[in-house]
DNA sequence: GGAACTCGCCAC
DNA sequence: AAACGTGGCGAGTTCC
């Protein structure tokens, strides 16, 4: 068990104030478009039959009803399907479920190279945006609009959550589902949506409390770029050029596979094979010619010649790119991590540098995550109340409409915008830090605007 | 018929 | 020695 709290006035009146102005956008609500979410259920609807009829056809399918009782499978059932997989077709699962059972997950099945089981997946993809988005939004609107909880007291960092729908997880790496769940949310007549996001601002905070310095050169230079330099080191690059056939994607790689999950304490051989799923190589020997292309061509063709020539060789590889991250790069990052979980064990506790205290039985990795996190999400909490206090004090016709973690969402009269976009940059790169004395990092936030009645679908980056 | 559980998958 | 943090939610399943 876990428990964390207020230690200082300060601390519970964040939290008081900001019950309040969730409160507030919680009323003002999200509109939908229900001509849209009827008229794409139904299309969706389409799709799916006719991959379900496709699927029905296939031999797989005929042999898999053969294997049970009545004859019928249900095809949404992945233990049913699991079992057929790997007890009827004995086939040796290479992926197992955290409580130890053989995987049935996009990749396990992937793995499987069975032509047939992809159908499966884009079945379940549709029912996913089927289910949980579209007919989530239109079983939680009222005449249209629909007023997602953005809760303050469920989570044990001392971020938020949201439910009913939750407002905080819809589609936006996958194009096509992001498409469809984005064009169903809508500003209110002759408004524009507005987000504004805190940029990197979990390793800003983080910085805030190992003052690596390091870590404080990539942070306020902009010229550099940590994970740009860490693509180079793990895939043996000259240099990373973004304008190169790409190199972005490698990019990309490098952070959501090894730099995240590191900071949130994985280790070298989860990141092999976080990188290895990236760049679409698959976990035993590569072949020439596989994977993603870039500036060099195929990435198997790169790796075999740099001598990577096997998912056990990126994990040496990647042993030794985690010492040296760990060690050489942010040392400082890496004696701040020992002596936060020394301070733990010795006093059972942590405290937040928001005023918060945290104690309970943790693990290493939480003692390190937990601090980041919830004082991270204060910094949005923070700038949220401030920006409702202005809006209600100036009585804008603009208002905030939701928050997802580390980014507020507007609806913006345009006639307001550029007031509305001075008003939270000045907050956020400026008053924030003048109220917590402990914020050494430089603030920054990007904006993304959609058109005049346009959905969120449409959002584009705004230049501030 | 509902509570509790597992799994898979969406977000930061 | 061990090894990715925080949520919500739908579907299937099992248990009572």
């Amino acid at each position: 068990m876990i428990t964390i709290h207020p230690k200082t006035k300060q601390a519970y009146q964040l939290l008081q104030a900001g019950t309040l102005a969730f409160a507030r956008a919680e009323r003002q609500g999200i509109s939908v478009n229900i001509d849209y979410l009827n008229k794409k259920k139904i299309g969706i609807d389409k799709k799916i039959n006719k991959l379900e009829n496709e699927f029905k056809e296939s031999k797989f399918y005929k042999r898999w009803c053969h294997s049970v009782k009545n004859g019928k499978p249900n095809i949404n059932s992945n233990l049913q399907l699991s079992r057929y997989i790997y007890d009827i077709k004995r086939i040796d699962p290479f992926k197992y479920t955290g409580k130890g059972n053989p995987s049935t997950d996009e990749e396990a099945l992937k793995g499987l190279n069975l032509p047939e089981v992809n159908t499966l997946l884009e079945i379940r993809k549709l029912k996913k945006i089927k289910t949980t988005y579209l007919e989530g939004f239109k079983k939680e609107q009222v005449d249209g609009i629909m007023h997602p909880f953005f809760n303050l007291h469920l989570v044990k960092t001392f971020r938020s959550s949201s439910d009913s729908p939750n407002f905080q997880n819809i589609p936006k790496r996958d194009k096509e589902a992001m498409t469809i769940c984005r064009k169903a949310i809508i500003p209110r007549k002759g408004h524009q949506l507005l987000e504004a996001d805190f940029s990197g601002i979990e390793v800003r905070i983080a910085a805030c409390y190992h003052k690596d310095s390091n870590m404080l050169k990539y942070i306020t230079d902009k010229t550099s770029d940590m994970h740009g330099d860490m693509a180079v080191q793990i895939f043996k690059l000259r240099k990373l050029d973004r304008s190169l056939k790409g190199h972005d994607t490698l990019r990309q790689a490098s952070k959501n596979g090894f730099v995240f999950p590191q900071f949130y304490g994985s280790y070298y051989k989860n990141c092999a094979i976080n990188l290895i799923n990236w760049v679409q190589l698959p976990h035993g020997e590569f072949k020439p010619d596989t994977g993603i292309e870039f500036e060099n061509g195929f990435i198997s063709n790169h790796l075999i010649k740099k001598g990577i020539k096997c998912l056990d060789d990126m994990i040496n590889h990647i042993k030794v790119i985690e010492n040296d991250f760990w060690s050489k790069r942010f040392p400082e990052y890496t004696a701040w991590k020992e002596m936060w979980w020394g301070l733990y064990q010795k006093y059972g506790y942590i405290d937040l540098k928001t005023g918060f205290r945290c104690s309970g039985v943790m693990n290493k990795n939480d003692c390190i995550n937990y601090p980041v996190q919830g004082a991270a999400f204060h910094c949005l909490l923070w700038s949220f109340i401030k920006l409702d206090e202005i809006i209600r004090n100036e009585n804008w016709n603009s208002k905030i409409i939701g928050q997802i973690h580390d980014a507020i969402i507007m609806d913006v009269h345009p006639d307001e915008l550029n007031h509305v976009v001075k008003t939270i940059k000045q907050i956020t790169t400026v008053e924030l830090a003048k109220t917590w004395d402990w914020i050494i990092t430089p603030m920054d936030i990007e904006m993304e605007l959609c058109p005049v009645n346009a959905s969120w679908a449409e959002k584009e980056k705004y230049k501030i």
